[in-house]
DNA sequence: CATTTTCTTGCAAAATCTTCCAAAATCTTC
DNA sequence: GAAGATTTTGGAAGATTTTGCAAGAAAATG
């Protein structure tokens, strides 16, 4: 069998069973523990499986972005740097739409500096910046989806058509040359109101999502000012987009951090 | 197992049943005692759980962290017992609105079995119900309240005027002979649209508020269809509603606790 | 205040990781 | 095809991490 053959069977397996010892995999594909530990190795460095003591677990079950949930575990330091990045691009008192998605959530975690004007359909969003009131948040209508806390339908279109802001801060499934796609089909007329009411647009995804296509076409490149990633991202891939004139910003690791171990 | 799913899966069990003790954490993950302390060391440093003496519990249970719960320390019993009163007055599958403030919220916690189709413009309420799969919840526009998580302005009072429900489950901060009043006079508008639209009124009130008036008329008895409070409502006061046509309930304390503590 | 339970700390055994090397497989080049 | 170079694989030795246990400290209980 060939390695990316094995390499791919145990990506598939993973995916069923979220996590797998180093003997489970042996005995998969049928190779010594040590070949394990070397597909791991490689697996780990594209993103897609995260080694740990003993074993592997998947580094993002499901098509997570939208799944929201406090304990999100996935790929969070590269979403901290990226929220502590974007943050650094909104200016005081600006007016920001926020979209819903863990990338964005955790991108609000860094603007109550800023205070700013917020407007958002992510429950989660509005919780967490209701508490701190140098910052005003307004909160479109809708239908809460249940799990992932995003208001959607009619309301929340129409709460977004009504008004103009300085940035969206958004983020998406995917992002490709040929544009930007989002797995949610029911976001995607939301997104694009976001998009039209925004004179300023940062795309934020961590760099799984680079070079990935998902189901519903959102909008092309030249509507995205600034794609905000990690630093992990496939240097080809951020040329390709730099040639194309998008603007892309690598957030550094986190040294802001203190909570390393 | 590996460290990880060894976690996941402790976490997954307090998720269901808030605290565990030790030597049952030990036994569903298979390890010894010290190995379940470490982790749990581990799962604190995360924030998503609490280490207690012989055993853990769940940081959040559920989304209490509101600003009003701490200022919610009052007649907390009398509220739960409300709680489950008012929610034995709506049929399965009603259309409810539900209005902000800590004593409807904890009627919202005794509505999931109903299955009801939910409107609120309270954002702790939202919060609490948008877990559930079985409840649909609408929440109107708005702009945040700072510290009490309710959505006013023009958004929040469209929204109720353009829909039709089968009950209104509301509180206020007073009530009379004369009639109903609240002290906060931005909230009065948008409560007159839940009337409104609202086939029937609960209003929902621990006995503290009964016989007091504050700032701001709301409507008169003759708009409210029952006045839900508990057992320890002065008998005349409640004689004298009574005698003006409007039906109370009073709540039984609280037999079904057992949450001591 | 005595008893029981739980917590901390230190340590040794077990499991796992890293690094290195030789055998096997694959690829070049002729 | 064959000889040599390169890559991949499996295994072993030593370093590292994790685990379970035990003794004394701290806390809860009555």
């Amino acid at each position: 069998m060939q390695a990316e053959e094995r390499q791919q069977r145990i990506e598939e397996h993973l995916q069923k069973v979220e996590f797998a010892s180093l003997d489970e995999l042996a005995e998969l594909v049928d190779v010594s523990v040590s070949t394990i530990r070397r597909d791991l190795d490689a697996l780990e460095q594209t993103g897609s499986v995260r080694r740990t003591h003993g074993g592997a677990r998947l580094a993002a079950p499901r098509s997570e972005e939208w799944v929201f949930s406090a304990r999100d575990t996935h790929q969070v330091e590269e979403k901290e740097a990226i929220g502590a990045a974007a943050a650094g691009l909104i200016a005081p008192g600006q007016t920001v739409i926020l979209d819903a998605g863990t990338t964005v959530y955790h991108i609000a975690k860094h603007l109550t500096d800023k205070k700013p004007q917020i407007i958002t359909n992510s429950l989660p969003v509005a919780n967490l910046l209701a508490g701190e009131n140098a910052v005003e948040v307004v909160v479109t209508g809708g239908v809460v989806y249940h799990r992932l806390g995003v208001l959607m339908g009619p309301p929340a279109v129409e709460a977004f058509a009504k008004i103009h802001a300085d940035v969206a801060v958004m983020s998406s499934s995917g992002i490709t040359l040929e544009g930007v796609t989002n797995s949610h089909g029911l976001l995607i007329e939301i997104q694009r109101e976001m998009l039209r009411a925004a004179q300023k647009v940062l795309l934020c995804m961590d760099h799984t999502k680079l070079g990935r296509k998902s189901m519903s076409p959102l909008c092309g490149l030249d509507e995205i000012d600034v794609l905000v990633t990690d630093s992990r991202a496939p240097a080809e891939i951020v040329e390709a987009f730099r040639a194309r004139g998008l603007d892309v910003l690598l957030a550094p690791p986190s040294s802001s951090s203190a909570n390393g171990k």
